[in-house]
RNA sequence: GCCAUUGUAGCUCAGGGGUAGAGCACUUCCUUGGUAAGGAAGAGGUCAUGAGUUCAAUUCUCAUCAAUGGCUCCA
């Protein structure tokens, strides 16, 4: 007998070679139904192995993301094995759980495929499923698993089987089809009730853009139809807040062919929303001790050779503009750093003069590869909150603290709590994709990871994921579909400063080397309003919102007065407008719902007699009337409520 | 850049080898109204662009451009 503790910390006793089903089927039936695979000692392993000694064991159901994720990788061998009874002869890559169902990497050879091939891709697994297919695992020798896979010509199986040593090997089976896998699965197909195949992709094998193309099937499944019903419902709902949509219903941003691909044209609406949190950072940064600069556009190539950027990005840049008369090539600026530098090179400096912080909304350009571009989120042209500090190396922990607490008062202000912290250090492998010195990276590394440990924020540490220059940390923030985007960025640089020989004078009058450190905490406008506005549905903060209060007059009847109180709110540095239409009261109320407007002030008869507004606030409802000055009291103190707790 | 899909009025979309339609928005007129759509009339499109097939192309074919979902990339 074996002792097996369950979750709540009860011990029973099994017989030895007990499963994880049977300790379910002897709590209750209809546990036992629901299992899908269970954690044996922290490891996760189909619910009809065997366990043979003392574990602590966790039944998991669709309950856990860990039960859900055995459901999916097994609904993605469900897909494959109604791939390969649909087109026969078609190869494998591989096929994971994600966080939201599945994929599965196929060489469908001479098959073309499309959207309208998922239905009865759909019905096939749903067929199967029924038939209660039961997944079987197998342990197989690396010679057996090589030879199952070279007689069935899946080259890509193969390769993964030659990278993996004998004995580690197993095969599932479900049906008649049979794959690699480390597992678990489900018991059998029964659970899975309801599938969608979503979409299809091409995607590289082995995520290397120089190998062939498989063609990707993302897909995701449910124990009950209701459920995926539901969350085809909340994808749809999550569609209504992508902020391309958003962005042409309010008027804040737009793109044109003639303007070119990934160029954002900002519409009067959106650049008031920029505007206010440029003012917004400046502020803050004003206080903060930092300068503001401003730099060209373009630079000499010469300034890129220098930096480095040209021998790395030359070729996969806007190429260079050049002058008519002397052929001098200039790049558009990808980036402000070799500008602040020649800024800091300009005269000499002082260890007096340090920390030395330059900024600027500088406007950037890169090429993107056109695959790439998506809304305002990434895009060709964009402005950074960008900013250089220029310091001592024993400076430098104070300084990337100090634009930490910045991002800080940033996410809120604007409420962004859901955010990711990464830090991004350099591949431990392979360490030819960097500049610098090993010793300076190690420095800088070091000082990040101090930061993060002392700040208590939650970090994710990415090995391989730094700049080429210098080790960061990001700030991301998930858009409505769940995509990860960075924001805000803090990386520090020992490179660029020993490229432009940048120097200070120290109290010791000799010459010494000034670290830098590059930062954005908005890390674009672009980017960060795009998510902004996912965020807040298009419910901008009071403060920034374009439009802060519509008058809506009964009737022409009250022009007079509505303009006299938009005279007023105008004297009170509040953002409003008149909707003088000639349409009935419930029509201006809608519209000014639809279009985010904070506060709609409906004046009449009553109103002009008695100097007063009747206030309805969006999304919520009337609000009652208010004197002129007490509405303006109350759209200042929500302001000065938002903003305070930045300042 | 690669794979798949898409491109018809300002927006959302229907249509289809014989030179185009709806709703909303817009303009004008009527209506002067109290917390989420008042009524009528009118104006709007080389059917993304270019070539090919055809008596005839917005519709079929190809190319280009752009958008969407991914992959790769992201100073």
């Amino acid at each position: 007998m074996i002792d097996i503790t369950l979750p709540d910390g009860s011990v029973r006793k099994y017989e030895r070679g007990v499963t994880a089903l049977e300790i379910a089927q002897s709590i209750s039936e209809g546990l036992a139904r629901n299992v899908l695979s269970a954690k044996v000692n922290d490891q996760v392993i189909d619910a009809t192995r065997p366990i043979n000694e003392n574990a602590k064991v966790q039944l998991l159901t669709w309950n856990d993301q860990e039960g859900k994720a055995t459901m999916w990788h097994s609904s993605a061998h469900l897909m494959a094995e109604a791939v390969e009874n649909l087109y026969p002869g078609v190869k494998f890559g591989i096929g994971p759980d994600i966080e939201n169902g599945f994929y599965y990497d196929i060489d469908f050879g001479e098959y073309t495929i499309s959207d309208s091939d998922f239905k009865k891709i759909e019905d096939k697994m749903l067929e199967f499923a029924r038939e209660k297919q039961t997944f079987q695992r197998e342990e197989v020798s690396k010679k057996d698993a090589l030879k199952y896979f070279n007689e069935k010509g899946d080259e890509y199986k193969l390769e993964l089987i030659n990278e993996l040593e004998d004995g580690e090997i197993t095969f599932y089976k479900s049906g008649d089809f049979v794959d690699l896998c480390r597992g678990p699965h489900l018991p059998d197909t029964s659970p899975i009730k309801a599938v969608k195949v979503l979409s299809l992709a091409g995607a590289y094998w082995r995520g290397n853009e120089n190998r062939k193309q498989l063609t990707r099937l993302y897909g995701i499944t449910f124990p009950k139809k209701k459920e995926l019903d539901e969350y085809l419902v909340r994808l749809e709902e999550a569609k209504k807040r992508d902020h391309r949509k958003i962005g042409k219903e309010l008027e804040l941003f737009t793109f044109s062919q003639n303007v070119g691909q990934g160029l954002p044209l900002w519409l009067p609406n959106g650049a008031i929303i920029r505007e206010r949190l440029e003012q917004f950072l400046k502020k803050v940064q004003k206080d903060a001790g930092y300068l503001p600069v401003i730099s060209p556009h373009i630079g000499n190539v010469n300034l890129y050779k220098t930096s480095g950027h040209y021998d790395k990005y030359g070729s996969d840049s806007f190429q260079p503009i050049k002058t008519p008369i002397e052929g001098e090539e200039f790049f558009l600026k990808p980036m402000n750093c070799p500008h602040h530098c020649e800024i800091y090179k300009s005269r000499p400096v002082s260890y007096k003069d340090l920390p030395l912080r330059l900024a600027e909304f500088g406007t950037v350009y890169r090429y993107e590869q056109s695959g790439e571009l998506h809304g305002l989120t990434r895009v060709r042209g964009f402005t950074q909150d960008d900013a250089h500090i220029f310091c001592t190396p024993d400076q430098v922990k104070d300084e990337f603290k100090g634009v930490m607490a910045i991002v800080m008062k940033i996410f809120k202000a604007l409420d962004f709590k859901d955010f990711i912290v990464q830090i991004s250090l350099r591949d431990k492998e392979d360490k030819t994709k960097y500049i610098g010195s090993d010793e300076n990276w190690d420095k800088a590394e070091q000082a990040i990871m101090e930061v993060a440990e002392e700040s208590g924020l939650d970090t994710i540490v990415e090995y391989g994921e730094a700049a080429f220059y210098g080790p960061k940390m990001d700030f991301m923030v998930k858009d409505a579909l769940g995509r990860k985007w960075q924001l805000g960025t803090i990386q520090v640089d020992y490179n660029l400063p020993e490229r432009f020989e940048l120097e200070y004078t120290g109290s010791d009058n000799e010459k010494h080397r000034p670290v830098m450190i590059h930062r954005a905490p908005f890390g674009s406008m672009e980017r960060f309003v795009a998510v902004l506005i996912e965020h807040t549905s298009g419910k901008f903060p009071l403060w920034l919102t374009p439009e802060q209060a519509i008058i809506l007059p009964i009737s022409e009847k009250y022009q007079k007065y509505a303009e006299k109180v938009l005279k007023f709110l105008n004297n009170s540095e509040i953002r409003a407008q008149i909707d003088d239409r000639s349409e009935k009261t419930g029509r201006k109320i809608r519209d000014a719902e639809l279009k985010r407007i904070p506060f709609m002030l409906i004046v009449g008869e009553k109103e002009e007699e008695s100097n007063t507004v009747s206030v309805r606030q969006q999304g919520t409802g009337d609000l009652g009337t208010f004197e002129l000055q007490a509405f303006a009291d109350l759209i200042h103190k929500e302001v000065e409520k938002a903003t305070e707790n930045n300042n």
